[in-house]
DNA sequence: CGAGTTTGACCTGCGC
DNA sequence: GCGCAGGTCAAACTCG
């Protein structure tokens, strides 16, 4: 929280700079700049918008580092000032440098504090995170229990069908994935392939859960001339495709943050609009990843939990339940996340491209008619389009504007915000919706992880690893 | 030279 | 069984 306008009121452009260089996290090359332009607008559709705030709060940054450096130069012009009016032509210039150094020296130690700071917050974001996604999943495996059980009584396991929308033939598929049973689940080819491939490193003790996990998918739909949206991660190219019906072709990534990692993702554009790049995540990272990455990270995984959970759920405990997603959506009414059982694999779509009827699309396709599909507001365009100025967390917004500088991406932690924070707000409509939200845990973390995936996702405009673009 | 990309081959599941 | 489509592999290539 403080971290923001601790930096502003320090030497913002040094601790910056250093910053990017320090974090063991920020993958940001040398040329960062040069890509943020190629790469850009995971949100450009909200640009505007965002920019309007952005810039109000810029403003406020910008005079902070106009001031600290104003400051810094008025002492340096001071002493040199006096320099220059003692006559002295090797005093002043040594008295500065000696000055200079003396700033400089100070820097570093407030750097390194920050730094300090930073590694200890992102720590404990990222435990905390690690601790909500372990409840997320241990709830879900009691919710798999005593689904279970009662699905030996029923023999009607219509919940688990909700999620592969396939016939009988997915049925096992979907009961042995979500009794959490890895090994169990010899006949589905994708995560076969994908964990014999991964195999060797796949010792992740979360297996069972992530198995299943991996099955799920969240794609997120944004406006970009870029050929990949940055999201905090690196990735590899490990094929493309030309996809049926869609001029565009589709490009495969892996994660290469760590060896193993079994995250993958597709980018395609839309056959329809083809500044909509759709980028599709599946699986979950195995490794700490920089705050950037951890928002998208934990969107995605927090979206695939939200819908495993959700699917399951939904006939039983009225997991996101209508009414409450509808006073939720509407503040921000123009935005929508789509979770879609529709085959092969449950989706989660968030949509940030433009307003309304996108999501239809999204929706109609190849769904067989099952019930599973739920409209739930776009966590990750919530905040778009809703939040006003004063809406925001300082830290959160000093991390955006900040991003926007293009200083650094990394400096500050994107917290997952707890959604109280937000209803501690005094803006009333949206903070009572989402305080409703927050009733759910699941919708809570996506919607908290969405949000800050806004920053991320902005940030890591900054440390985009793709060559494509060259 | 290593890391990343390209691209054709290959594998697998699915529908006919 | 065959063809198609999605997904992955890996050799060749490019780039810094
Ligand atoms: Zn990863």
């Amino acid at each position: 929280m403080g971290l923001g306008p601790t930096l502003d009121t320090s030497e913002p452009l040094v601790l910056l700079n250093q910053t990017t260089r320090w974090n063991p996290f920020a993958m940001v090359p040398a040329d960062s700049h040069r890509k943020v332009l190629a790469e850009m607008d995971l949100f450009s559709n909200h640009e505007n918008k965002v920019a309007a705030i952005k810039k109000e709060n810029f403003h406020v940054n910008e005079h902070d580092d106009i001031n600290t450096g104003l400051n810094l130069v008025t002492h340096d012009r001071s002493s040199m000032g006096d320099g220059i009016s003692s006559t002295e032509d090797e005093n002043p210039t040594t008295n500065k440098l000696a000055k200079m150094q003396n700033e400089l020296q100070k820097m570093n130690m407030e750097n390194l504090k920050l730094k300090e700071m930073y590694i200890e917050v992102s720590n404990n974001y990222n435990a905390l995170q690690m601790e909500l996604v372990t409840l997320m999943q241990q709830q879900q495996q009691e919710q798999h229990t005593l689904r279970n059980a009662s699905l030996d009584q029923q023999a009607a396991p219509k919940q688990l069908l909700e999620l592969t929308s396939r016939d009988s033939s997915s049925e096992e598929k979907t009961l042995s994935a979500s009794k959490n049973v890895v090994a169990a689940r010899e006949d589905t080819p994708d995560s076969d392939a994908w964990t014999s491939n991964k195999a060797p490193k796949l010792t992740v003790p979360e297996n069972t859960d992530e198995a299943t996990m991996r099955k799920v998918r969240v794609s997120v739909r944004a406006r970009s001339e870029a050929s990949m949206i940055s999201d905090g991660c690196q990735w590899r190219k490990y094929g493309q495709k030309m996809a049926k019906g869609n001029p565009c072709p589709r490009a495969y990534y892996r994660c290469t943050m760590a060896v193993g990692c079994p995250v993958r993702k597709q980018v395609q554009r839309l056959a329809e609009d083809q500044t909509i790049l759709v980028t599709t995540y599946e699986g979950t990272h195995s490794h700490p990843l920089p705050p950037a990455a951890v928002a998208m990270a934990s969107t995605t995984s927090a979206a695939a939990t939200m819908l495993l959970s959700g699917s399951m759920s939904s006939a039983e405990h009225g997991f996101m339940n209508p009414n409450l997603l509808a006073q939720a959506i509407r503040p921000s009414s123009s935005s929508i996340a789509t979770i879609s059982a529709s085959a092969p694999f449950p989706t989660v779509t968030l949509d940030l491209t433009h307003p309304p009827n996108n999501f239809q699309k999204v929706n109609s396709t190849a769904f067989e008619g099952h019930p599973s599909s739920q409209y739930i507001p776009s966590a990750a365009a919530m905040p778009l389009q809703a939040f006003h100025p004063g809406m925001y967390n300082q830290s959160r917004f000093a991390g955006f504007q900040l991003s926007h500088d293009k200083v650094s991406n990394q400096l500050i932690p994107h917290q997952i915000a707890p959604p109280q924070h937000q209803s501690q707000q005094p803006q009333t409509a949206f903070a009572n919706s989402l305080s409703a939200i927050t009733s759910d845990p699941n919708f809570t973390a996506a919607l908290a992880a969405a949000i800050t995936s806004i920053m991320g996702g902005n940030n890591a405009n900054n440390e985009s690893n793709n060559n494509n673009t060259h």
